[in-house]
DNA sequence: CGAAGCATTGAGGCGCATCAATCCCCGTGG
DNA sequence: CCACGGGGATTGATGCGCCTCAATGCTTCG
């Protein structure tokens, strides 16, 4: 049991790496001045001048479509990777072929990191839309961040709050039911997509049921079951993807388990 | 239900920091050279004078007796501490108290890291026996890595390959049964206990069960059942907290899930 | 030597996995 | 235009693994 499915082989068959030509758009402009996520990146908060030199690493831009890997696991560390628009997955999948999705990465955030440790990736990376990401050359990054001791200070709280958010990924695996972490999921969503500009209330799921379901520690179906549940509540209104979340204080409630005669923990 | 313990509490309540003050044992002695996990630790590997410069750092070894506190969570961050001696555990709580055992600790690992984000500890560590650690200050540490690039790569790699951990800890949460968990822990000992010149067949548990229940996602009860059932295969021989792995290979097997008759994987 | 904490074992129930059938949506081609 | 097929999503029935509660044994330490 507790077998999960390998989520990466139908897409990797899908995209033997190299076969999709990485598309490179707009090689000889800045990258990051005009960028609408800038302020969530890496180089955030960097001065002027270490700013521009960030901007002379991102050589290349690439475009990714949907369903498409962009790294898979065991490749070498060449670039991390920043989302400039779209959304991915990564996946994480054991010798047995049991895998996981370790994380959904929206525009602003920096993927591949937990490949510094080997050399080598370790997830692999699955547009979950038509995408486009920013290619970091880790080699010039170290170089750069020794130059602007700013700017390896921001890689190295990165690194560290990947850590953090594993540690509360753990807790949630191990304290929740199915239910609370998909409130939990659901608001989690919610506040990145506020943090980008976009409404909380009102977006569209990029990932299958069944990545939800791999992410959250679950199976498909009780990802379904939980969905049924929360439209019953009038807490959030499904159609498809797309999603509405009716009740927000109600929905924050049922991620910390009001909802059952729990001990009352005020 | 799932809701575990707070594991912190009842030991934060006898060690309310501060109480017991840190011992300082051979200030003036040079701290890595002589020490018997160097080779573990952070510095490994640093030429000669990093290596004298990185002992200057350690101004302070200080000793922790069984049960009380090293630091807790909140705590603002100024050191990272190497484990010398002995053994240690780590808890991460949320605002509602549900808490768990994030990782054990043995000479040569290093603690905190996951404070470099907020610049304040997320866990809280308690000693699992009388152990001693060095102390690291991490502002000295940042500009001592960038006088030497190589301690960087270091620290960079030290906190991706955290970010490795927790990934195949998630992927133990989630494809795992209980009995392949307490198997795949106790290998994971094993395997670092050889690491540190011990032997693989034999070692005494520092946890309790509770502990290892939370640091796998299981209750107390069911890591004794697993335990009984480990005992009856003639698999592992336990007595107390001393442990006896009988059948090495019958244990890696285990961990496998290759008793039960899943879909014949390789 | 008694008390407190830790460990063990048993009985019973619940939550989620599993298996299976059906539905829906959407792109494709006749 | 609709038939067709395929992948994703939904819903139901059933069973198992682990949690929960509870009683008892064991170890440790003042």
């Amino acid at each position: 049991m507790h077998s999960l499915l390998n989520v990466a082989t139908d897409l990797e068959e899908r995209n033997p790496i190299g076969v999709v030509p990485p598309i490179n758009v707009n090689p000889y402009r800045a990258a990051c001045v005009d960028c609408r996520v800038s302020s969530l990146c890496l180089p955030t908060g960097l001065c002027k001048h270490g700013n521009d030199r960030f901007s002379e690493l991102i050589r290349q831009r690439i475009r990714i479509k949907k369903g498409y890997g962009l790294y898979h696991a065991n490749d070498p560390l060449e670039y991390l990777y920043a989302v400039r628009l779209g959304s991915f997955k990564t996946c994480f999948a054991n010798a047995e072929g049991q895998g996981l999705v370790t994380n959904f990465w929206m525009p602003g955030d920096t993927m591949g990191c937990d490949a510094i440790s080997t050399n080598r990736h370790v997830c692999s990376a699955f547009a979950l839309e038509d995408s486009e990401v920013c290619l970091i050359p880790y080699q010039r990054l170290e170089s750069l961040a020794h130059e602007f001791p700013f700017l390896q200070q921001s890689l190295n709280r990165l690194l560290s709050s990947e850590i953090v958010r594993e540690h509360k990924r753990l807790l949630m695996m191990c304290n929740l039911t199915a239910e609370e972490r998909m409130a939990s999921f659901l608001l989690g969503l919610s506040k990145r997509y506020v943090e980008r500009g976009f409404s909380a209330h009102s977006f569209v799921l990029r990932m299958s049921r069944d990545d939800i379901a791999s992410y959250l520690g679950l199976r498909l179906e009780t990802v379904c079951r939980c969905i049924a549940h929360l439209r019953h509540l009038d807490i959030v209104q499904f159609s498809g993807r797309t999603v509405e979340i009716l009740n927000l204080p109600g929905l924050k409630a049922l991620e910390h388990g009001y909802s059952k005669g729990s001990a009352a923990n005020q």
